[in-house]
DNA sequence: CCGTATCCAAGGTGATACTG
DNA sequence: CAGTATCACCTTGGATACGG
Protein backbone atom coordinates (compact mmCIF):
# COMPACT_ATOMS: atom_id res chain seq x y z
CA UNK A 1 0.00 0.00 0.00
CA UNK A 2 0.78 3.27 -0.88
CA UNK A 3 0.19 6.67 -2.10
CA UNK A 4 -2.96 7.72 -1.02
CA UNK A 5 -5.26 7.41 2.33
CA UNK A 6 -8.53 8.65 0.65
CA UNK A 7 -11.27 6.51 0.07
CA UNK A 8 -12.01 6.95 -3.94
CA UNK A 9 -15.58 5.17 -3.89
CA UNK A 10 -17.09 4.87 -0.70
CA UNK A 11 -15.22 2.04 0.92
CA UNK A 12 -12.83 1.77 -1.31
CA UNK A 13 -9.29 2.17 -0.38
CA UNK A 14 -6.99 2.91 -3.32
CA UNK A 15 -4.61 -0.26 -4.27
CA UNK A 16 -1.40 0.95 -5.98
CA UNK A 17 -2.05 -0.72 -8.93
CA UNK A 18 -5.17 2.06 -9.46
CA UNK A 19 -2.86 5.06 -9.11
CA UNK A 20 -1.92 6.48 -12.27
CA UNK A 21 1.42 6.76 -11.42
CA UNK A 22 2.44 3.91 -9.99
CA UNK A 23 4.63 1.92 -11.74
CA UNK A 24 3.09 -1.46 -10.13
CA UNK A 25 0.82 -0.93 -13.03
CA UNK A 26 3.69 -1.80 -15.46
CA UNK A 27 4.61 -4.34 -13.65
CA UNK A 28 1.53 -6.13 -13.88
CA UNK A 29 1.02 -4.94 -17.67
CA UNK A 30 4.35 -6.97 -18.03
CA UNK A 31 3.11 -10.19 -15.69
CA UNK A 32 0.42 -10.23 -18.12
CA UNK A 33 2.28 -10.05 -21.49
CA UNK A 34 0.86 -12.22 -24.34
CA UNK A 35 3.56 -14.94 -23.94
CA UNK A 36 4.76 -14.50 -20.29
CA UNK A 37 2.29 -16.88 -18.69
CA UNK A 38 3.09 -19.14 -20.89
CA UNK A 39 6.14 -19.36 -20.58
CA UNK A 40 6.35 -19.46 -16.88
CA UNK A 41 3.41 -22.33 -17.48
CA UNK A 42 6.15 -24.43 -19.01
CA UNK A 43 9.19 -23.62 -16.68
CA UNK A 44 7.04 -24.13 -13.47
CA UNK A 45 8.91 -26.85 -11.60
CA UNK A 46 12.16 -25.80 -11.94
CA UNK A 47 12.44 -27.02 -15.92
CA UNK A 48 14.68 -25.97 -17.76
CA UNK A 49 14.38 -25.33 -21.45
CA UNK A 50 16.15 -24.50 -24.28
CA UNK A 51 14.99 -21.84 -26.92
CA UNK A 52 14.19 -24.20 -29.35
CA UNK A 53 12.02 -26.50 -26.35
CA UNK A 54 9.93 -23.08 -25.20
CA UNK A 55 8.62 -22.54 -29.33
CA UNK A 56 7.78 -25.98 -29.91
CA UNK A 57 6.03 -25.96 -26.52
CA UNK A 58 4.22 -22.81 -26.84
CA UNK A 59 2.28 -22.81 -30.19
CA UNK A 60 2.25 -19.76 -32.19
CA UNK A 61 5.21 -17.75 -31.31
CA UNK A 62 7.50 -16.47 -33.41
CA UNK A 63 10.74 -16.31 -32.66
CA UNK A 64 10.92 -12.05 -32.63
CA UNK A 65 8.31 -12.21 -29.91
CA UNK A 66 10.01 -14.72 -27.80
CA UNK A 67 13.04 -13.75 -28.07
CA UNK A 68 11.51 -10.51 -26.58
CA UNK A 69 9.91 -11.66 -24.06
CA UNK A 70 12.58 -13.60 -22.76
CA UNK A 71 14.89 -10.90 -22.79
CA UNK A 72 12.52 -8.25 -20.99
CA UNK A 73 11.68 -11.23 -18.12
CA UNK A 74 15.37 -11.71 -17.72
CA UNK A 75 15.73 -7.95 -17.30
CA UNK A 76 13.06 -7.85 -15.17
CA UNK A 77 15.26 -10.90 -12.99
CA UNK A 78 12.82 -13.50 -13.54
CA UNK A 79 14.23 -15.81 -15.64
CA UNK A 80 17.95 -16.98 -15.76
CA UNK A 81 19.90 -17.49 -19.50
CA UNK A 82 23.04 -19.70 -19.76
CA UNK A 83 24.89 -19.72 -22.37
CA UNK A 84 26.85 -23.06 -23.35
CA UNK A 85 29.45 -22.19 -26.47
CA UNK A 86 29.16 -25.32 -28.04
CA UNK A 87 28.43 -26.10 -31.89
CA UNK A 88 25.73 -26.00 -32.15
CA UNK A 89 24.94 -23.32 -29.48
CA UNK A 90 22.71 -23.88 -26.61
CA UNK A 91 20.95 -21.77 -24.81
CA UNK A 92 18.69 -22.75 -21.52
CA UNK A 93 16.41 -20.79 -19.44
CA UNK A 94 14.74 -21.42 -16.09
CA UNK A 95 12.55 -19.49 -13.97
CA UNK A 96 14.48 -17.60 -11.14
CA UNK A 97 13.59 -17.48 -7.56
CA UNK A 98 11.56 -14.04 -8.17
CA UNK A 99 10.02 -16.02 -11.68
CA UNK A 100 9.00 -18.64 -9.14
CA UNK A 101 7.11 -17.04 -7.07
CA UNK A 102 5.00 -15.71 -10.07
CA UNK A 103 4.05 -19.33 -10.93
CA UNK A 104 1.39 -19.29 -8.46
CA UNK A 105 -0.54 -16.65 -8.96
CA UNK A 106 -0.45 -16.86 -12.61
CA UNK A 107 -1.34 -20.88 -12.40
CA UNK A 108 -4.31 -19.71 -10.98
CA UNK A 109 -5.64 -17.08 -13.90
CA UNK A 110 -4.40 -19.73 -16.45
CA UNK A 111 -6.38 -22.27 -14.61
CA UNK A 112 -9.49 -19.72 -13.80
CA UNK A 113 -9.32 -18.95 -17.88
CA UNK A 114 -9.21 -23.05 -19.13
CA UNK A 115 -11.72 -23.64 -16.27
CA UNK A 116 -14.23 -21.12 -17.42
CA UNK A 117 -13.73 -20.89 -21.29
CA UNK A 118 -17.10 -22.72 -21.78
CA UNK A 119 -19.30 -21.19 -19.20
CA UNK A 120 -17.83 -17.21 -20.78
CA UNK A 121 -18.67 -18.62 -24.40
CA UNK A 122 -22.17 -19.43 -23.51
CA UNK A 123 -22.13 -15.89 -22.03
CA UNK A 124 -21.30 -14.16 -25.17
CA UNK A 125 -23.76 -16.03 -27.16
CA UNK A 126 -26.49 -15.35 -24.77
CA UNK A 127 -25.61 -11.47 -25.03
CA UNK A 128 -24.53 -11.53 -28.89
CA UNK A 129 -28.37 -13.05 -29.08
CA UNK A 130 -30.19 -10.34 -26.97
CA UNK A 131 -28.72 -7.69 -28.54
CA UNK A 132 -29.72 -9.29 -32.01
CA UNK A 133 -33.55 -10.03 -31.30
CA UNK A 134 -33.12 -5.78 -29.84
CA UNK A 135 -32.61 -5.13 -33.26
CA UNK A 136 -34.87 -7.32 -34.93
CA UNK B 1 -7.30 -29.90 -18.85
CA UNK B 2 -7.88 -30.66 -22.72
CA UNK B 3 -6.79 -30.86 -26.17
CA UNK B 4 -2.83 -33.08 -26.01
CA UNK B 5 -1.59 -35.75 -24.58
CA UNK B 6 2.39 -35.69 -25.82
CA UNK B 7 4.69 -34.10 -23.43
CA UNK B 8 6.06 -30.96 -25.23
CA UNK B 9 9.52 -30.79 -23.40
CA UNK B 10 10.49 -33.38 -21.26
CA UNK B 11 8.06 -33.62 -18.49
CA UNK B 12 5.83 -30.95 -19.41
CA UNK B 13 1.97 -31.88 -20.50
CA UNK B 14 0.54 -29.15 -22.42
CA UNK B 15 -1.83 -27.27 -20.60
CA UNK B 16 -4.45 -25.81 -22.57
CA UNK B 17 -3.25 -22.18 -22.75
CA UNK B 18 -0.17 -23.68 -24.99
CA UNK B 19 -2.34 -24.48 -27.71
CA UNK B 20 -2.75 -22.73 -30.67
CA UNK B 21 -6.15 -22.98 -30.81
CA UNK B 22 -7.51 -23.18 -27.71
CA UNK B 23 -10.25 -20.47 -26.62
CA UNK B 24 -8.84 -20.45 -23.43
CA UNK B 25 -6.01 -18.18 -24.73
CA UNK B 26 -8.39 -15.61 -25.48
CA UNK B 27 -10.15 -15.47 -22.08
CA UNK B 28 -6.92 -15.08 -20.18
CA UNK B 29 -6.04 -12.42 -22.56
CA UNK B 30 -8.80 -10.27 -22.31
CA UNK B 31 -8.65 -10.84 -18.16
CA UNK B 32 -5.88 -9.34 -18.08
CA UNK B 33 -6.59 -6.27 -20.49
CA UNK B 34 -5.12 -3.01 -19.36
CA UNK B 35 -8.76 -1.70 -17.01
CA UNK B 36 -9.56 -5.11 -16.41
CA UNK B 37 -7.82 -5.96 -12.92
CA UNK B 38 -8.23 -2.69 -12.10
CA UNK B 39 -12.25 -2.69 -12.69
CA UNK B 40 -12.71 -5.90 -10.64
CA UNK B 41 -10.50 -4.05 -7.69
CA UNK B 42 -13.16 -1.44 -7.67
CA UNK B 43 -16.04 -3.62 -7.68
CA UNK B 44 -14.73 -6.32 -5.33
CA UNK B 45 -16.16 -7.20 -1.83
CA UNK B 46 -20.04 -6.85 -3.59
CA UNK B 47 -19.71 -2.71 -4.43
CA UNK B 48 -21.19 -1.29 -7.11
CA UNK B 49 -20.32 1.59 -8.54
CA UNK B 50 -21.67 4.16 -11.06
CA UNK B 51 -19.90 4.83 -14.59
CA UNK B 52 -18.25 8.10 -12.96
CA UNK B 53 -17.81 6.30 -9.69
CA UNK B 54 -15.47 3.98 -11.52
CA UNK B 55 -14.10 6.69 -14.08
CA UNK B 56 -12.85 8.57 -10.88
CA UNK B 57 -11.28 5.77 -9.24
CA UNK B 58 -9.69 4.55 -12.12
CA UNK B 59 -6.89 7.35 -12.75
CA UNK B 60 -5.98 7.50 -16.02
CA UNK B 61 -8.84 5.57 -18.03
CA UNK B 62 -10.82 7.09 -20.79
CA UNK B 63 -14.94 7.24 -20.62
CA UNK B 64 -14.10 5.59 -23.93
CA UNK B 65 -12.29 2.27 -23.14
CA UNK B 66 -14.05 2.29 -19.78
CA UNK B 67 -17.12 1.73 -21.37
CA UNK B 68 -15.48 -0.53 -24.06
CA UNK B 69 -14.01 -2.52 -21.17
CA UNK B 70 -17.09 -2.95 -18.98
CA UNK B 71 -19.04 -4.06 -22.03
CA UNK B 72 -17.39 -7.02 -23.19
CA UNK B 73 -17.16 -8.03 -19.09
CA UNK B 74 -20.47 -7.55 -19.09
CA UNK B 75 -21.04 -9.57 -22.07
CA UNK B 76 -18.67 -12.02 -20.61
CA UNK B 77 -20.52 -12.69 -17.45
CA UNK B 78 -18.52 -10.50 -15.49
CA UNK B 79 -20.25 -7.47 -14.11
CA UNK B 80 -23.88 -6.55 -14.03
CA UNK B 81 -25.24 -3.50 -15.37
CA UNK B 82 -28.23 -1.62 -14.12
CA UNK B 83 -29.77 1.27 -15.84
CA UNK B 84 -31.89 3.81 -13.63
CA UNK B 85 -33.48 5.93 -16.11
CA UNK B 86 -33.61 8.96 -13.71
CA UNK B 87 -32.75 12.38 -14.90
CA UNK B 88 -29.56 12.52 -14.65
CA UNK B 89 -29.74 8.73 -15.56
CA UNK B 90 -27.78 6.18 -13.17
CA UNK B 91 -25.97 3.42 -14.31
CA UNK B 92 -24.60 0.54 -11.58
CA UNK B 93 -21.64 -2.13 -12.06
CA UNK B 94 -21.22 -4.98 -9.52
CA UNK B 95 -19.32 -7.91 -10.11
CA UNK B 96 -21.64 -10.87 -11.15
CA UNK B 97 -21.29 -13.96 -9.03
CA UNK B 98 -18.55 -15.42 -12.05
CA UNK B 99 -16.95 -11.83 -12.06
CA UNK B 100 -16.13 -12.34 -7.95
CA UNK B 101 -14.59 -15.82 -8.94
CA UNK B 102 -11.70 -13.66 -10.99
CA UNK B 103 -11.14 -11.30 -7.65
CA UNK B 104 -8.63 -13.51 -5.83
CA UNK B 105 -6.85 -14.43 -8.75
CA UNK B 106 -6.27 -11.32 -10.59
CA UNK B 107 -5.99 -9.72 -6.76
CA UNK B 108 -2.81 -12.24 -5.99
CA UNK B 109 -1.25 -11.18 -9.40
CA UNK B 110 -1.92 -7.40 -8.61
CA UNK B 111 -0.30 -7.41 -5.25
CA UNK B 112 2.46 -9.63 -6.79
CA UNK B 113 3.18 -6.31 -8.88
CA UNK B 114 2.66 -4.08 -5.89
CA UNK B 115 4.99 -5.76 -3.68
CA UNK B 116 7.68 -6.53 -6.38
CA UNK B 117 7.52 -3.31 -8.13
CA UNK B 118 11.35 -2.33 -6.45
CA UNK B 119 12.75 -5.44 -6.78
CA UNK B 120 12.08 -5.30 -10.09
CA UNK B 121 13.36 -2.23 -10.80
CA UNK B 122 16.59 -2.58 -8.87
CA UNK B 123 16.73 -5.85 -11.32
CA UNK B 124 16.41 -3.56 -14.44
CA UNK B 125 19.18 -0.97 -13.41
CA UNK B 126 21.54 -4.17 -12.80
CA UNK B 127 20.84 -5.43 -16.03
CA UNK B 128 21.28 -2.16 -17.76
CA UNK B 129 24.04 -1.21 -15.96
CA UNK B 130 25.64 -4.53 -16.91
CA UNK B 131 24.74 -4.20 -20.56
CA UNK B 132 26.23 -0.76 -20.77
CA UNK B 133 29.40 -1.78 -18.94
CA UNK B 134 29.56 -4.35 -21.58
CA UNK B 135 29.43 -1.94 -24.40
CA UNK B 136 32.07 0.47 -22.76
C1' DC C 1 -24.80 11.68 -15.83
C1' DC C 2 -23.61 8.28 -19.10
C1' DG C 3 -22.03 7.41 -22.43
C1' DT C 4 -21.07 7.52 -28.20
C1' DA C 5 -18.52 9.31 -32.37
C1' DT C 6 -14.48 10.43 -34.43
C1' DC C 7 -9.94 10.63 -35.23
C1' DC C 8 -5.35 9.39 -34.23
C1' DA C 9 -0.89 7.64 -32.08
C1' DA C 10 1.66 3.89 -30.38
C1' DG C 11 3.45 -0.29 -30.08
C1' DG C 12 2.59 -5.07 -29.53
C1' DT C 13 2.59 -8.75 -32.60
C1' DG C 14 3.41 -11.43 -36.64
C1' DA C 15 5.73 -13.52 -41.13
C1' DT C 16 9.75 -14.29 -43.09
C1' DA C 17 14.42 -14.36 -44.42
C1' DC C 18 18.80 -14.33 -42.91
C1' DT C 19 23.33 -14.81 -39.88
C1' DG C 20 27.04 -16.50 -36.39
C1' DC D 1 20.64 -23.98 -32.76
C1' DA D 2 19.60 -19.50 -31.42
C1' DG D 3 18.56 -15.90 -32.46
C1' DT D 4 18.47 -10.86 -35.44
C1' DA D 5 16.69 -7.84 -39.17
C1' DT D 6 13.05 -6.00 -41.59
C1' DC D 7 8.59 -4.72 -42.74
C1' DA D 8 3.87 -4.15 -41.99
C1' DC D 9 -0.34 -4.79 -39.73
C1' DC D 10 -3.81 -3.90 -36.86
C1' DT D 11 -5.60 -3.99 -32.48
C1' DT D 12 -5.40 -1.38 -28.19
C1' DG D 13 -5.70 2.62 -26.19
C1' DG D 14 -5.99 7.86 -25.89
C1' DA D 15 -7.98 12.88 -26.57
C1' DT D 16 -11.76 15.24 -27.36
C1' DA D 17 -16.26 16.80 -28.66
C1' DC D 18 -20.76 15.90 -28.82
C1' DG D 19 -25.64 13.59 -27.86
C1' DG D 20 -29.78 11.56 -25.08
Amino acid sequence: MGHGVEPVVSGVFPADILNQDCPSRGVLRHLTDRWTPMIVTVLADGRRARFTELRRAIEGVSPKVLTETLRSMERDGLVGREVTPSIPPRVDYWLTELGASTVAPLAALREWAEQHVSVVEQNRERYDGSAASLGG
